[in-house]
DNA sequence: CTTGTTTGGTTCGATATCGCACTACATAGT
DNA sequence: ACTATGTAGTGCGATATCGAACCAAACAAG
């Protein structure tokens, strides 16, 4: 037995599919209708990692196909909560911008969040989190480094 | 500063959707054309959890839409990987059982992630993993408890 | 037993996801 | 410059997800 048994991973990836699950599910009751989760992470992106990203940057950063991402765009752009201009360092390409409702949006989201973060820092205990995280992000370092390719 | 930064519960939920995405490419990389990460969950689930289930049942362990099992398990039956009984105990239900192909299925889309696991047992610390298992579930736990309600 | 409510499952319509094919522009090799 | 190959983005078709509405069986209250 000189592997870690398979079923270890099995369980970690399995536990990691179902948080994933409760989590987007909290995340989206608190989004309006018609906006989901990929929304939310085009806004969330867009302000940390900062606006002008192209949607291939997001498509990679997210590991979804472009045409996902093409889609998601559209939808926050037809709301006005982004908008889109050329790239003057690649004609190909776009380059996207927040508008003020969508950095109003994700404020707000965040914002109605708090009662949900309370009830966790109340119920569990956050060094836990803390220990966890680092070993969360090498495994998606990992991961990430690893992938095939899509 | 009595709470827990919102930014931890951010940045682990992030990771874990991450890792949520790289780990379901990697297992639908694995399986047959048409076939992706729900179908394999059911399968997995009336192995683990015993055959005879309720669609019901599943919907629940996985948190999604009764309307998506229906879909999911309508895609499972029409490639005879199960099979469904009526439940005797309720007029209104059925129960789900695995053919043959099913168990078949499930046995060598595991198999074929064997090296997909090597390749994790090299390149990462399995004690690591073990490390944050029970915190995973113990997370998984209380964001159940706590779910709303779908 | 009858009635009102709950629960398991399906159908349907709207939106999402993703692979494939295609266009336009970019870049490397000669 | 010319051609070949690569890359950003879109259009389209197939399947997936999910909420709303619906039906039938179960169950609870009287």
């Amino acid at each position: 037995m000189q592997n870690p048994e398979p079923p270890l991973f099995f369980q970690v990836f399995n536990e990691i599919g179902i948080i994933e699950q409760l989590s987007r599910t909290i995340l989206e009751e608190h989004m309006p209708k018609g906006l989901i989760a990929p929304h939310f992470a085009v806004l969330n992106h867009l302000t940390r990692v900062g606006e002008g990203s192209t949607p291939m940057d997001m498509a990679r950063a997210f590991q979804v196909p472009k045409t996902s991402m093409t889609h998601t765009l559209s939808g926050l752009e037809a709301r006005n909560l982004v908008e889109t201009r050329p790239n003057p360092k690649d004609g190909r390409s776009k380059l996207v911008w927040l508008t003020d409702a969508g950095r109003a949006l994700r404020a707000d989201i965040i914002a109605s969040l708090a009662p949900e973060f309370a009830k966790l820092s109340n119920g569990f205990d956050g060094d836990k989190l803390a220990q966890i995280l680092p070993v969360l992000s090498e495994l998606r370092v990992f991961l990430d480094e690893n992938r095939s390719g899509k």
